[in-house]
DNA sequence: CCCGAACAATCTGTCAGACAGTCTTGAAGG
DNA sequence: CCTTCAAGACTGTCTGACAGATTGTTCGGG
Protein backbone atom coordinates (compact mmCIF):
# COMPACT_ATOMS: atom_id res chain seq x y z
CA UNK A 1 0.00 0.00 0.00
CA UNK A 2 2.64 2.42 -1.28
CA UNK A 3 -1.15 4.64 -0.95
CA UNK A 4 -0.11 7.84 0.43
CA UNK A 5 -2.13 8.38 3.94
CA UNK A 6 -5.42 9.48 2.55
CA UNK A 7 -4.21 13.64 2.74
CA UNK A 8 -4.60 14.60 -0.88
CA UNK A 9 -8.13 12.84 -0.93
CA UNK A 10 -9.45 15.66 -3.71
CA UNK A 11 -6.75 15.70 -5.88
CA UNK A 12 -7.88 18.64 -7.57
CA UNK A 13 -10.94 17.96 -9.66
CA UNK A 14 -9.58 18.57 -12.95
CA UNK A 15 -11.01 22.79 -13.61
CA UNK A 16 -12.73 21.80 -16.54
CA UNK A 17 -15.37 19.81 -14.36
CA UNK A 18 -15.57 22.14 -11.83
CA UNK A 19 -16.47 25.13 -14.61
CA UNK A 20 -18.64 22.69 -16.38
CA UNK A 21 -20.60 21.82 -13.00
CA UNK A 22 -20.38 25.34 -12.13
CA UNK A 23 -22.49 26.05 -15.60
CA UNK A 24 -24.59 23.25 -15.49
CA UNK A 25 -25.76 24.52 -11.82
CA UNK A 26 -26.42 27.90 -13.26
CA UNK A 27 -28.29 26.39 -16.37
CA UNK A 28 -30.26 24.28 -13.96
CA UNK A 29 -31.28 26.94 -11.94
CA UNK A 30 -31.77 29.73 -14.80
CA UNK A 31 -29.58 32.11 -14.00
CA UNK A 32 -28.49 31.51 -17.74
CA UNK A 33 -31.70 31.47 -19.52
CA UNK A 34 -31.96 28.94 -22.55
CA UNK A 35 -31.27 30.95 -25.77
CA UNK A 36 -28.72 33.14 -23.93
CA UNK A 37 -25.28 33.42 -25.47
CA UNK A 38 -21.91 32.23 -23.54
CA UNK A 39 -19.34 34.38 -24.23
CA UNK A 40 -16.47 32.54 -23.70
CA UNK A 41 -14.40 35.21 -22.22
CA UNK A 42 -17.13 36.75 -20.02
CA UNK A 43 -17.02 32.82 -18.43
CA UNK A 44 -13.35 33.06 -18.12
CA UNK A 45 -13.72 36.01 -16.08
CA UNK A 46 -16.34 34.75 -13.82
CA UNK A 47 -14.71 31.77 -13.30
CA UNK A 48 -10.82 32.44 -13.56
CA UNK A 49 -10.10 29.89 -15.57
CA UNK A 50 -8.39 30.01 -19.13
CA UNK A 51 -10.35 29.76 -22.74
CA UNK A 52 -9.55 26.55 -23.05
CA UNK A 53 -10.61 25.43 -19.64
CA UNK A 54 -13.83 26.54 -20.61
CA UNK A 55 -13.70 25.69 -24.13
CA UNK A 56 -13.68 21.98 -22.66
CA UNK A 57 -16.40 22.42 -20.38
CA UNK A 58 -18.49 23.80 -22.77
CA UNK A 59 -18.23 20.72 -24.78
CA UNK A 60 -19.15 18.45 -21.76
CA UNK A 61 -22.52 20.54 -21.55
CA UNK A 62 -23.21 20.18 -25.35
CA UNK A 63 -22.67 17.04 -25.43
CA UNK A 64 -25.18 16.12 -22.17
CA UNK A 65 -27.51 18.48 -24.31
CA UNK A 66 -27.56 21.57 -22.15
CA UNK A 67 -25.96 23.92 -24.62
CA UNK A 68 -25.74 24.04 -28.03
CA UNK A 69 -22.76 25.18 -30.31
CA UNK A 70 -24.02 27.28 -33.42
CA UNK A 71 -21.03 26.82 -35.88
CA UNK A 72 -19.19 29.94 -36.03
CA UNK A 73 -21.78 32.03 -33.77
CA UNK A 74 -20.80 30.73 -30.67
CA UNK A 75 -22.71 28.20 -27.45
CA UNK A 76 -26.25 28.76 -26.65
CA UNK A 77 -27.78 27.99 -23.18
CA UNK A 78 -30.26 25.18 -25.68
CA UNK A 79 -34.13 26.01 -25.87
CA UNK A 80 -36.39 23.40 -25.82
CA UNK A 81 -39.08 23.15 -28.40
CA UNK A 82 -42.65 22.04 -26.77
CA UNK A 83 -42.06 18.75 -29.17
CA UNK A 84 -38.33 18.32 -27.89
CA UNK A 85 -40.15 18.33 -24.43
CA UNK A 86 -42.73 16.02 -25.26
CA UNK A 87 -40.24 13.66 -26.06
CA UNK A 88 -38.17 14.43 -23.05
CA UNK A 89 -41.21 13.06 -20.66
CA UNK A 90 -42.31 10.05 -22.97
CA UNK A 91 -38.47 9.30 -22.49
CA UNK A 92 -38.66 9.97 -18.59
CA UNK A 93 -41.49 8.04 -17.99
CA UNK A 94 -40.21 5.12 -19.76
CA UNK A 95 -37.39 4.99 -17.66
CA UNK A 96 -38.57 5.71 -14.72
CA UNK A 97 -41.34 3.81 -14.66
CA UNK A 98 -38.56 0.83 -15.05
CA UNK A 99 -36.27 2.01 -12.52
CA UNK A 100 -38.93 1.97 -10.27
CA UNK A 101 -39.97 -1.14 -11.11
CA UNK A 102 -36.33 -2.44 -10.36
CA UNK A 103 -36.03 -0.76 -6.80
CA UNK A 104 -38.79 -2.47 -5.69
CA UNK A 105 -37.27 -6.01 -6.69
CA UNK A 106 -33.52 -4.69 -5.63
CA UNK A 107 -33.12 -2.27 -3.03
CA UNK A 108 -31.81 -2.73 -0.25
CA UNK A 109 -33.39 -2.38 3.29
CA UNK A 110 -31.43 0.60 3.55
CA UNK A 111 -32.37 2.20 0.53
CA UNK A 112 -35.93 1.46 1.22
CA UNK A 113 -35.77 3.36 4.65
CA UNK A 114 -34.38 6.23 2.68
CA UNK A 115 -36.45 6.33 0.57
CA UNK A 116 -39.08 6.81 3.26
CA UNK A 117 -37.03 9.38 4.87
CA UNK A 118 -37.07 11.29 1.38
CA UNK A 119 -40.87 11.16 1.20
CA UNK A 120 -41.14 12.25 5.21
CA UNK A 121 -39.53 15.51 4.34
CA UNK A 122 -40.81 16.24 0.68
CA UNK A 123 -44.27 16.32 2.75
CA UNK A 124 -42.57 18.62 4.94
CA UNK A 125 -41.67 20.23 1.97
CA UNK A 126 -45.10 20.37 0.78
CA UNK A 127 -46.88 22.01 3.66
CA UNK A 128 -44.50 24.26 4.61
CA UNK A 129 -44.74 28.31 4.43
CA UNK A 130 -45.07 30.41 0.94
CA UNK A 131 -41.57 30.30 -0.74
CA UNK A 132 -41.71 26.36 -0.41
CA UNK A 133 -40.85 25.17 -4.10
CA UNK A 134 -37.64 25.60 -3.72
CA UNK A 135 -37.34 23.28 -0.87
CA UNK A 136 -40.09 20.80 -2.33
CA UNK A 137 -37.48 20.56 -5.44
CA UNK A 138 -34.85 19.59 -3.29
CA UNK A 139 -36.89 17.25 -1.44
CA UNK A 140 -37.77 15.94 -4.85
CA UNK A 141 -34.40 15.70 -6.23
CA UNK A 142 -33.51 13.37 -2.92
CA UNK A 143 -36.42 11.20 -3.23
CA UNK A 144 -35.25 10.90 -7.15
CA UNK A 145 -31.73 10.44 -6.29
CA UNK A 146 -32.73 7.44 -3.90
CA UNK A 147 -34.91 5.63 -6.10
CA UNK A 148 -32.68 5.43 -9.30
CA UNK A 149 -29.81 4.14 -7.16
CA UNK A 150 -32.13 1.83 -5.61
CA UNK A 151 -32.52 0.18 -9.10
CA UNK A 152 -29.08 -0.93 -9.02
CA UNK A 153 -28.44 0.42 -12.27
CA UNK A 154 -25.86 2.82 -12.33
CA UNK A 155 -26.09 3.05 -15.99
CA UNK A 156 -29.57 3.70 -15.96
CA UNK A 157 -29.31 6.03 -13.20
CA UNK A 158 -26.93 8.11 -15.05
CA UNK A 159 -29.08 8.31 -18.42
CA UNK A 160 -32.01 8.84 -16.19
CA UNK A 161 -30.31 12.25 -14.15
CA UNK A 162 -29.38 13.36 -17.59
CA UNK A 163 -32.43 13.63 -18.89
CA UNK A 164 -33.53 14.84 -15.27
CA UNK A 165 -30.88 17.86 -15.58
CA UNK A 166 -32.41 18.70 -18.98
CA UNK A 167 -35.98 19.13 -17.81
CA UNK A 168 -34.66 20.53 -14.49
CA UNK A 169 -35.15 24.39 -15.76
CA UNK A 170 -38.77 23.21 -16.29
CA UNK A 171 -39.47 21.30 -13.04
CA UNK A 172 -40.04 25.00 -11.38
CA UNK A 173 -42.55 25.97 -13.49
CA UNK A 174 -44.66 22.98 -13.38
CA UNK A 175 -44.90 23.29 -9.55
CA UNK A 176 -46.43 27.22 -10.12
CA UNK A 177 -49.99 25.48 -11.34
CA UNK A 178 -52.56 25.51 -8.84
CA UNK A 179 -52.78 21.91 -6.23
CA UNK A 180 -50.13 20.72 -8.68
CA UNK A 181 -47.60 20.15 -5.62
CA UNK A 182 -50.02 18.45 -3.70
CA UNK A 183 -51.29 16.10 -6.51
CA UNK A 184 -47.68 15.17 -6.80
CA UNK A 185 -46.88 14.56 -3.13
CA UNK A 186 -49.98 12.17 -3.51
CA UNK A 187 -47.93 10.50 -6.09
CA UNK A 188 -44.77 10.33 -4.86
CA UNK A 189 -46.89 7.83 -1.77
CA UNK A 190 -48.48 5.87 -4.26
CA UNK A 191 -44.97 5.21 -5.53
CA UNK A 192 -43.94 4.21 -1.93
CA UNK A 193 -46.88 2.41 -1.30
CA UNK A 194 -46.61 -0.27 -4.33
CA UNK A 195 -43.20 -0.08 -3.51
CA UNK A 196 -43.54 -1.22 0.25
CA UNK A 197 -45.98 -4.07 -1.29
CA UNK A 198 -43.59 -5.17 -3.69
CA UNK A 199 -45.73 -5.40 -6.20
CA UNK A 200 -43.56 -4.48 -8.89
CA UNK A 201 -45.84 -3.87 -11.97
CA UNK A 202 -47.78 -1.25 -9.80
CA UNK A 203 -44.56 0.72 -8.89
CA UNK A 204 -43.89 1.39 -12.13
CA UNK A 205 -47.40 1.66 -13.47
CA UNK A 206 -47.94 4.74 -10.67
CA UNK A 207 -44.06 6.20 -11.83
CA UNK A 208 -44.96 6.27 -15.79
CA UNK A 209 -48.26 8.11 -14.30
CA UNK A 210 -46.63 10.40 -12.55
CA UNK A 211 -44.05 11.48 -15.27
CA UNK A 212 -47.27 11.80 -17.67
CA UNK A 213 -49.01 13.97 -14.96
CA UNK A 214 -45.92 16.06 -14.85
CA UNK A 215 -45.92 16.46 -18.57
CA UNK A 216 -49.44 17.09 -18.35
CA UNK A 217 -49.15 20.21 -16.24
CA UNK A 218 -46.12 20.96 -17.80
CA UNK A 219 -47.57 21.21 -21.88
CA UNK A 220 -50.92 23.68 -19.92
CA UNK A 221 -48.19 25.66 -18.28
CA UNK A 222 -46.34 26.86 -21.43
CA UNK A 223 -49.82 26.98 -23.47
CA UNK A 224 -50.90 28.99 -20.99
CA UNK A 225 -47.91 31.55 -20.88
CA UNK A 226 -44.64 30.74 -22.73
CA UNK A 227 -43.05 33.68 -21.54
CA UNK A 228 -41.96 34.22 -17.57
CA UNK A 229 -42.81 37.59 -16.19
CA UNK B 1 -34.52 23.39 -52.79
CA UNK B 2 -32.92 26.70 -53.04
CA UNK B 3 -30.03 25.04 -51.42
CA UNK B 4 -26.69 26.72 -53.13
CA UNK B 5 -25.20 24.09 -55.97
CA UNK B 6 -23.32 22.10 -53.48
CA UNK B 7 -20.40 24.21 -53.35
CA UNK B 8 -20.50 25.98 -49.85
CA UNK B 9 -22.60 23.76 -48.55
CA UNK B 10 -20.03 21.85 -45.87
CA UNK B 11 -19.53 25.19 -44.13
CA UNK B 12 -16.44 23.74 -42.56
CA UNK B 13 -17.97 21.38 -39.92
CA UNK B 14 -15.83 21.83 -36.81
CA UNK B 15 -12.41 20.55 -36.34
CA UNK B 16 -13.00 19.18 -33.06
CA UNK B 17 -16.45 17.11 -34.00
CA UNK B 18 -14.39 15.84 -37.18
CA UNK B 19 -11.78 14.86 -34.70
CA UNK B 20 -14.70 13.15 -32.59
CA UNK B 21 -16.01 11.28 -35.27
CA UNK B 22 -12.74 9.85 -35.87
CA UNK B 23 -11.79 8.92 -32.91
CA UNK B 24 -15.29 7.39 -32.61
CA UNK B 25 -15.00 5.17 -35.43
CA UNK B 26 -11.80 4.21 -34.69
CA UNK B 27 -13.12 2.91 -30.77
CA UNK B 28 -16.21 1.24 -32.41
CA UNK B 29 -13.78 -0.33 -35.28
CA UNK B 30 -11.22 -1.33 -32.61
CA UNK B 31 -8.22 0.29 -34.14
CA UNK B 32 -8.08 1.34 -30.27
CA UNK B 33 -8.40 -0.93 -28.30
CA UNK B 34 -10.13 -0.63 -24.50
CA UNK B 35 -7.76 0.36 -21.86
CA UNK B 36 -5.70 1.76 -24.60
CA UNK B 37 -4.01 5.13 -23.64
CA UNK B 38 -5.10 8.03 -26.08
CA UNK B 39 -1.87 10.23 -26.09
CA UNK B 40 -2.80 13.86 -27.16
CA UNK B 41 0.21 14.63 -29.23
CA UNK B 42 0.17 11.39 -31.24
CA UNK B 43 -3.74 12.24 -32.35
CA UNK B 44 -2.18 15.40 -33.12
CA UNK B 45 0.23 14.14 -35.36
CA UNK B 46 -2.26 11.71 -36.65
CA UNK B 47 -5.03 14.24 -37.39
CA UNK B 48 -3.03 17.15 -38.16
CA UNK B 49 -5.10 19.07 -35.36
CA UNK B 50 -3.80 20.64 -32.58
CA UNK B 51 -3.80 19.63 -29.04
CA UNK B 52 -6.28 21.90 -27.59
CA UNK B 53 -8.82 20.83 -30.58
CA UNK B 54 -7.92 17.26 -29.73
CA UNK B 55 -8.85 17.57 -26.13
CA UNK B 56 -12.14 18.96 -26.64
CA UNK B 57 -13.05 15.75 -28.90
CA UNK B 58 -12.07 13.95 -25.82
CA UNK B 59 -14.28 15.96 -23.74
CA UNK B 60 -17.11 14.81 -26.15
CA UNK B 61 -15.99 11.42 -26.12
CA UNK B 62 -15.99 11.17 -22.61
CA UNK B 63 -19.28 12.54 -22.13
CA UNK B 64 -20.36 10.03 -24.20
CA UNK B 65 -19.08 7.43 -22.61
CA UNK B 66 -16.73 6.34 -24.84
CA UNK B 67 -13.21 7.23 -23.54
CA UNK B 68 -12.17 7.75 -19.39
CA UNK B 69 -9.83 10.71 -18.39
CA UNK B 70 -8.07 9.42 -15.23
CA UNK B 71 -6.99 12.45 -13.51
CA UNK B 72 -3.62 13.43 -14.75
CA UNK B 73 -2.80 9.89 -16.10
CA UNK B 74 -4.56 11.16 -19.38
CA UNK B 75 -7.39 9.72 -21.08
CA UNK B 76 -8.02 5.64 -22.26
CA UNK B 77 -10.33 4.16 -24.27
CA UNK B 78 -13.56 2.92 -21.26
CA UNK B 79 -12.96 -0.56 -20.69
CA UNK B 80 -16.26 -1.89 -19.53
CA UNK B 81 -16.63 -4.62 -16.69
CA UNK B 82 -19.00 -7.76 -17.08
CA UNK B 83 -21.71 -5.67 -14.96
CA UNK B 84 -21.32 -2.32 -16.89
CA UNK B 85 -22.19 -4.76 -19.70
CA UNK B 86 -25.27 -6.15 -18.30
CA UNK B 87 -26.31 -2.72 -16.98
CA UNK B 88 -25.55 -1.39 -20.56
CA UNK B 89 -27.69 -4.49 -22.21
CA UNK B 90 -30.57 -4.01 -19.67
CA UNK B 91 -31.18 -0.19 -20.68
CA UNK B 92 -31.26 -1.03 -24.17
CA UNK B 93 -33.26 -4.02 -23.94
CA UNK B 94 -36.18 -1.51 -22.07
CA UNK B 95 -35.64 1.52 -24.22
CA UNK B 96 -35.08 -0.95 -27.44
CA UNK B 97 -38.20 -2.67 -26.61
CA UNK B 98 -40.28 0.68 -25.93
CA UNK B 99 -39.03 2.17 -29.72
CA UNK B 100 -40.16 -0.80 -31.06
CA UNK B 101 -43.37 -0.51 -30.01
CA UNK B 102 -43.59 2.94 -30.85
CA UNK B 103 -42.63 1.99 -34.06
CA UNK B 104 -45.33 -0.33 -34.85
CA UNK B 105 -47.94 2.71 -33.71
CA UNK B 106 -46.08 6.01 -35.31
CA UNK B 107 -43.94 4.67 -38.10
CA UNK B 108 -44.77 5.61 -42.07
CA UNK B 109 -45.59 3.45 -44.40
CA UNK B 110 -42.25 4.55 -46.34
CA UNK B 111 -40.20 4.45 -42.95
CA UNK B 112 -42.16 0.58 -42.69
CA UNK B 113 -40.96 0.16 -46.60
CA UNK B 114 -37.19 0.93 -45.04
CA UNK B 115 -37.81 -1.84 -42.54
CA UNK B 116 -38.55 -4.68 -44.73
CA UNK B 117 -35.14 -3.50 -47.48
CA UNK B 118 -33.44 -3.50 -44.24
CA UNK B 119 -34.63 -6.82 -43.45
CA UNK B 120 -33.98 -8.10 -46.58
CA UNK B 121 -30.32 -6.75 -46.61
CA UNK B 122 -29.98 -8.86 -43.96
CA UNK B 123 -30.94 -12.10 -44.46
CA UNK B 124 -28.40 -12.08 -47.74
CA UNK B 125 -25.87 -10.60 -45.35
CA UNK B 126 -26.53 -13.92 -43.17
CA UNK B 127 -26.76 -15.88 -45.75
CA UNK B 128 -23.65 -14.52 -47.57
CA UNK B 129 -20.60 -15.91 -47.45
CA UNK B 130 -16.96 -16.08 -45.09
CA UNK B 131 -16.38 -13.10 -44.32
CA UNK B 132 -19.75 -11.69 -43.70
CA UNK B 133 -19.77 -10.40 -40.25
CA UNK B 134 -18.82 -6.63 -41.34
CA UNK B 135 -21.64 -6.76 -43.90
CA UNK B 136 -24.12 -8.17 -41.35
CA UNK B 137 -23.12 -5.34 -38.80
CA UNK B 138 -23.82 -2.96 -41.53
CA UNK B 139 -27.29 -4.20 -42.38
CA UNK B 140 -27.75 -4.43 -38.57
CA UNK B 141 -26.75 -0.95 -37.98
CA UNK B 142 -29.40 -0.37 -41.08
CA UNK B 143 -32.58 -1.71 -39.60
CA UNK B 144 -31.66 -0.28 -36.02
CA UNK B 145 -31.51 3.02 -37.40
CA UNK B 146 -34.50 2.58 -39.23
CA UNK B 147 -36.16 1.18 -36.21
CA UNK B 148 -35.23 4.07 -33.86
CA UNK B 149 -35.75 7.01 -36.35
CA UNK B 150 -39.26 5.48 -37.32
CA UNK B 151 -40.28 5.56 -33.53
CA UNK B 152 -40.88 9.30 -33.88
CA UNK B 153 -38.76 10.54 -30.93
CA UNK B 154 -35.31 12.06 -31.97
CA UNK B 155 -33.94 12.11 -28.35
CA UNK B 156 -35.40 8.61 -27.69
CA UNK B 157 -33.37 7.76 -30.72
CA UNK B 158 -30.25 9.85 -29.48
CA UNK B 159 -30.08 8.00 -26.01
CA UNK B 160 -30.73 4.44 -28.10
CA UNK B 161 -27.94 5.17 -30.83
CA UNK B 162 -25.73 6.57 -27.45
CA UNK B 163 -25.79 2.80 -26.19
CA UNK B 164 -25.46 1.32 -29.43
CA UNK B 165 -21.83 3.18 -30.14
CA UNK B 166 -20.71 1.91 -26.03
CA UNK B 167 -21.70 -1.79 -27.15
CA UNK B 168 -20.89 -1.46 -30.51
CA UNK B 169 -17.36 -3.13 -29.82
CA UNK B 170 -18.77 -6.37 -28.79
CA UNK B 171 -21.26 -6.69 -31.35
CA UNK B 172 -18.56 -8.34 -33.56
CA UNK B 173 -18.02 -10.51 -30.60
CA UNK B 174 -21.30 -11.77 -30.17
CA UNK B 175 -21.72 -12.91 -33.78
CA UNK B 176 -19.06 -15.26 -33.65
CA UNK B 177 -21.23 -17.45 -31.35
CA UNK B 178 -22.31 -20.62 -33.63
CA UNK B 179 -25.77 -20.20 -35.14
CA UNK B 180 -25.96 -16.36 -33.69
CA UNK B 181 -26.64 -14.75 -36.86
CA UNK B 182 -28.79 -17.27 -37.81
CA UNK B 183 -30.91 -16.91 -34.29
CA UNK B 184 -30.37 -12.96 -34.62
CA UNK B 185 -32.06 -12.74 -38.37
CA UNK B 186 -34.94 -14.88 -36.93
CA UNK B 187 -35.33 -12.40 -33.95
CA UNK B 188 -35.29 -9.42 -36.42
CA UNK B 189 -38.10 -11.30 -38.64
CA UNK B 190 -40.10 -11.59 -35.41
CA UNK B 191 -40.14 -8.01 -35.13
CA UNK B 192 -40.87 -6.88 -38.27
CA UNK B 193 -44.20 -9.81 -38.27
CA UNK B 194 -45.06 -8.28 -34.71
CA UNK B 195 -44.75 -4.59 -36.23
CA UNK B 196 -46.83 -5.36 -39.56
CA UNK B 197 -49.16 -7.29 -37.45
CA UNK B 198 -49.49 -3.71 -35.64
CA UNK B 199 -49.56 -5.64 -32.74
CA UNK B 200 -47.35 -3.60 -30.50
CA UNK B 201 -47.64 -5.55 -26.98
CA UNK B 202 -45.39 -8.69 -29.25
CA UNK B 203 -43.13 -5.82 -30.90
CA UNK B 204 -42.12 -4.71 -27.82
CA UNK B 205 -41.88 -8.62 -26.30
CA UNK B 206 -39.89 -9.78 -29.29
CA UNK B 207 -37.10 -6.69 -29.27
CA UNK B 208 -36.78 -6.49 -25.74
CA UNK B 209 -36.02 -10.89 -26.06
CA UNK B 210 -33.78 -9.63 -28.97
CA UNK B 211 -31.90 -7.88 -26.57
CA UNK B 212 -31.61 -10.50 -24.02
CA UNK B 213 -30.32 -12.67 -26.12
CA UNK B 214 -28.04 -10.76 -27.14
CA UNK B 215 -26.77 -10.10 -23.65
CA UNK B 216 -26.64 -13.96 -23.08
CA UNK B 217 -24.76 -14.79 -25.96
CA UNK B 218 -21.93 -12.14 -25.09
CA UNK B 219 -22.04 -13.45 -21.41
CA UNK B 220 -21.18 -16.62 -22.61
CA UNK B 221 -18.53 -15.43 -24.92
CA UNK B 222 -17.08 -13.29 -22.59
CA UNK B 223 -17.10 -16.19 -20.29
CA UNK B 224 -15.05 -18.84 -22.13
CA UNK B 225 -12.97 -16.45 -23.74
CA UNK B 226 -12.07 -12.59 -22.32
CA UNK B 227 -9.45 -11.75 -24.60
CA UNK B 228 -9.50 -12.10 -28.34
CA UNK B 229 -6.71 -13.34 -30.39
C1' DC C 1 -37.86 59.88 -42.78
C1' DC C 2 -36.87 55.03 -44.21
C1' DC C 3 -33.58 51.62 -46.50
C1' DG C 4 -29.49 49.46 -47.89
C1' DA C 5 -24.34 49.23 -47.96
C1' DA C 6 -19.69 49.98 -46.23
C1' DC C 7 -17.24 49.77 -41.79
C1' DA C 8 -15.89 48.77 -37.16
C1' DA C 9 -16.23 46.05 -33.09
C1' DT C 10 -16.80 41.42 -31.36
C1' DC C 11 -16.29 36.82 -30.83
C1' DT C 12 -15.42 32.24 -32.18
C1' DG C 13 -12.42 28.54 -33.94
C1' DT C 14 -7.95 27.23 -33.98
C1' DC C 15 -3.07 27.15 -33.43
C1' DA C 16 1.71 27.54 -31.29
C1' DG C 17 4.46 27.59 -27.38
C1' DA C 18 5.35 27.13 -22.59
C1' DC C 19 5.59 25.37 -17.79
C1' DA C 20 4.64 23.10 -13.41
C1' DG C 21 3.20 18.77 -11.46
C1' DT C 22 2.65 13.95 -11.79
C1' DC C 23 3.58 9.17 -13.54
C1' DT C 24 6.41 5.90 -15.39
C1' DT C 25 10.61 3.86 -16.18
C1' DG C 26 15.04 2.45 -15.83
C1' DA C 27 19.22 2.54 -13.38
C1' DA C 28 21.86 2.55 -9.17
C1' DG C 29 22.35 0.73 -4.61
C1' DG C 30 21.41 -2.32 -0.65
C1' DC D 1 16.11 -9.66 -6.06
C1' DC D 2 13.94 -5.70 -4.03
C1' DT D 3 13.98 -0.68 -2.93
C1' DT D 4 15.07 4.12 -4.05
C1' DC D 5 15.96 7.93 -6.86
C1' DA D 6 16.49 10.64 -11.01
C1' DA D 7 15.46 11.33 -16.07
C1' DG D 8 11.82 11.41 -19.48
C1' DA D 9 7.13 11.61 -20.92
C1' DC D 10 2.58 13.51 -20.53
C1' DT D 11 -1.13 15.86 -18.90
C1' DG D 12 -3.50 20.00 -17.24
C1' DT D 13 -3.57 24.65 -17.90
C1' DC D 14 -2.31 29.32 -19.31
C1' DT D 15 -0.95 33.15 -22.43
C1' DG D 16 -0.92 35.20 -26.74
C1' DA D 17 -2.23 35.44 -31.41
C1' DC D 18 -4.82 35.58 -35.78
C1' DA D 19 -8.07 34.70 -39.61
C1' DG D 20 -12.87 34.50 -40.61
C1' DA D 21 -17.65 35.22 -39.44
C1' DT D 22 -21.31 37.82 -37.33
C1' DT D 23 -23.39 41.81 -35.62
C1' DG D 24 -24.31 46.46 -34.85
C1' DT D 25 -23.58 51.09 -36.61
C1' DT D 26 -23.01 54.77 -39.33
C1' DC D 27 -23.59 57.12 -43.57
C1' DG D 28 -25.34 58.20 -48.10
C1' DG D 29 -29.37 57.63 -51.25
C1' DG D 30 -34.27 57.27 -52.33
Amino acid sequence: MSQSPSLAVTRHPPIRDQIAAILRNAIVNLDFTPGQVLVERDLCERTGASRPSVREALRQLEAEGLVESRNGRGTIVRVLTPREVDDLYEVRAQLEGFATRLFSTRATPDQRRKLHEALTELERATTSGADRSPRILAAQNIFYGTLFEGAGNPLLEQVIQGLQVRVAQLRATTLTAPGRAEQSYREFVQIVDAVDAGDEAEAERVAVEHVRNAARVMSDVVAAGPAEG
